[in-house]
DNA sequence: TATGAATGAGTCTTCATTCAT
DNA sequence: CATGAATGAAGACTCATTCAT
């Protein structure tokens, strides 16, 4: 019996309906009637499954965390940290980037939202962005153990990596007009930034 | 006569309220009554003055975008790029960080909802976001001539520069209690990574 | 099944609450809460049927026209004129007077909006005031045609009958102390005259 | 010292600027603002001079008869009752047809707000209805006196008049756009329908 | 006397939430 | 369980009126 059972298909499509109109509006902008009737239900259901508005986004963080449990990119993150070869990561993040551009909006509110919502800030800290910084953490320990990454802290490393990723994925939405070079070949030129950012160098050591 | 006397005391008064109320509560979670309460005015004077609530967030970006006119940590960053050495910035940007801090909630405001008013959108891509990049891409680029750094894409450093300061700001934020290194230190390490990263090594040439 | 039925038992609560107090304070200087509480639903239900105050203004011309529809004692207006007898019109339009004085606020309301509403005029062009003038004209038309009415423009003539009725009544309203003579008496007179002022002279022609 | 100069240059100018205005949009319709900003004076300047919004409009009534006092077409529709020939009177209609259907708005907003405004309704009725009833119902009078007018109620009859004559204006400027005939046609026929109306027939005494 | 910025009560309208069916 | 009509508190916005200059 998996997870995903417990939610109800009415749930569901009350989530997804909700993923997309919270995306396009944000939180405050979208109505609990727009979305019941995206959702194809009536707006007194939306209240049976989840009690308030803000239970809806709840909602949406349970049912966001449980897909995220294994990021695969994540752990491939971590593989090309310590094979200091960026190649798989890049083919799987292009392989995957349509996907995350789509979910973008939905996490950009949802950060954007924790802000307003302690629940909220301390469900995507303990579920999700912890999990991904120790992932991370875990693998740059592990280099700097052997003496392939410079001595810097951790944490920052990590934070430096994802910022990198996360700012490039957001800026190529916001001007996406000024693409001059290839998707593939930004993201491997980013990570060789960092990769080189933080490697030892043999002839300084 | 300076530019800011062009705006009234009353004026003043609002766009500081709102820039209050609006970091704490978000654009939409925002009441122009509290506004009006915490500006000490009446809530018709708002409108005398902005028209509409959209317009006190026009308002405080014309305000913000006057007064970000010559960011100067961000010439100081230019600086840094060009000399290669983070020093002077660092102490800078240490200075001036609690500013930062403070406008963090207004800036990410401002950020959030360029997604959903256009004109928000692209004042703050006209007036902040292309100036920086701009700025930044200038010294990148003498650098690239100077063959002191490697030939990637110039928008690219420019934007992993700019998100990894600014994911470690939000980060810093976000999770302040597990501060393992001094700021200073973290701010040094930062620009390290990033100029290590897209310095010419001389030995790789 | 009737026509009325379509309208529900909550709309036509709202519609005639609106009647009331648009005849009594007129469109602008009637509220919508004043219309709630006089209909006995909250404010919120108005709006959850007609959408805006204007809508209800929508809702009462789309409810006066259905009821307009066989106006009766314009059939017999019709009548009149083919008989060159007015007793029996006169009768009927006695006994429908109260009614008409109860809506005269309410058309004087309609009439007066329509000056700063487009599409009301429209409607009571329409449906109003075309085909009574239309349905006069056929019987003034045909009067003609059996030179029993001078040659003169029909819908002049029309115009000049309504208009009498009209004034008569709306005098009667405003100035209803200088009751000189009987109602029945007045009516009389007034179509007399018309009628006298129409017909062919027969030692005239 | 005439009647005029009491009422200050500037008085006129807010007076004029609110006729305008308040034809356009109506009483409630309008704002105090933009009757202001059309006159050209500080909206303050309006309370000075009329204390309320009020005010004006009891202001514009005020001007109103004044000007209204000896309205020479009324005198001239007495003479016609008189001579029992309409030619002058149409003549002189026809000529001051454009000043009353620029002044028919105003008319027309201001009968609408006199059912609101007790005031209002007490000085139209002495300063405008009665004494245009009481002429003509006194040229009437001379021509029942002198039998050339039927025995019929004298109010009625100039209720009857002043209704045709109304009820024209007001439809030519809602339908404008069927004119059939010639205004001066239009007007002398509406006298002659309502001229034999009220003769007395000689070959039916 | 004229001004116009400030006022705040009042308006229309929205929308999360409830509950009888 | 699902529905959707009804709710009413709260919000953005208007505008006649006041008053210090």
């Amino acid at each position: 019996m998996d997870i995903a059972s417990e939610t109800s298909s009415t749930q569901k499509k009350i989530i997804n309906a909700a993923i997309k109109v919270f995306s396009e509006k944000g939180f405050e902008g979208a109505t609990t009637s727009e979305i019941a009737q995206e959702a194809g239900v009536a707006e007194g259901t939306i209240f049976r499954h989840f009690g308030t508005k803000k239970g809806i986004l709840h909602g949406i963080l349970v049912s966001a965390v449980t897909s995220f449990q294994k990021p695969q990119f994540m752990v491939s993150l971590a593989e090309v940290i310590e094979k200091g070869d960026a190649h798989s990561l890049i083919h799987m993040i292009k392989e995957q980037l349509e996907a995350i551009e789509k979910q973008l909006p939905l996490l950009k509110m949802l950060f954007y939202e924790a802000q307003f919502h302690t629940e909220v800030q301390e469900i995507i800290m303990e579920k999700i962005a912890r999990p991904i910084l120790d992932l991370l953490s875990q693998s740059i320990g592990k280099q700097k153990d052997m003496q392939k990454f410079r001595c810097l802290d951790t944490n920052l490393m990590a934070v430096s990596l994802i910022s990198s990723l996360w700012g490039y994925v957001v800026w190529k939405q916001i001007a996406p007009e000024q693409e001059t070079i290839d998707e593939e070949e930004a993201l491997t030129q980013l990570m060789d930034i960092w990769l080189k950012g933080v490697e030892v160098n043999p002839y300084n050591s």
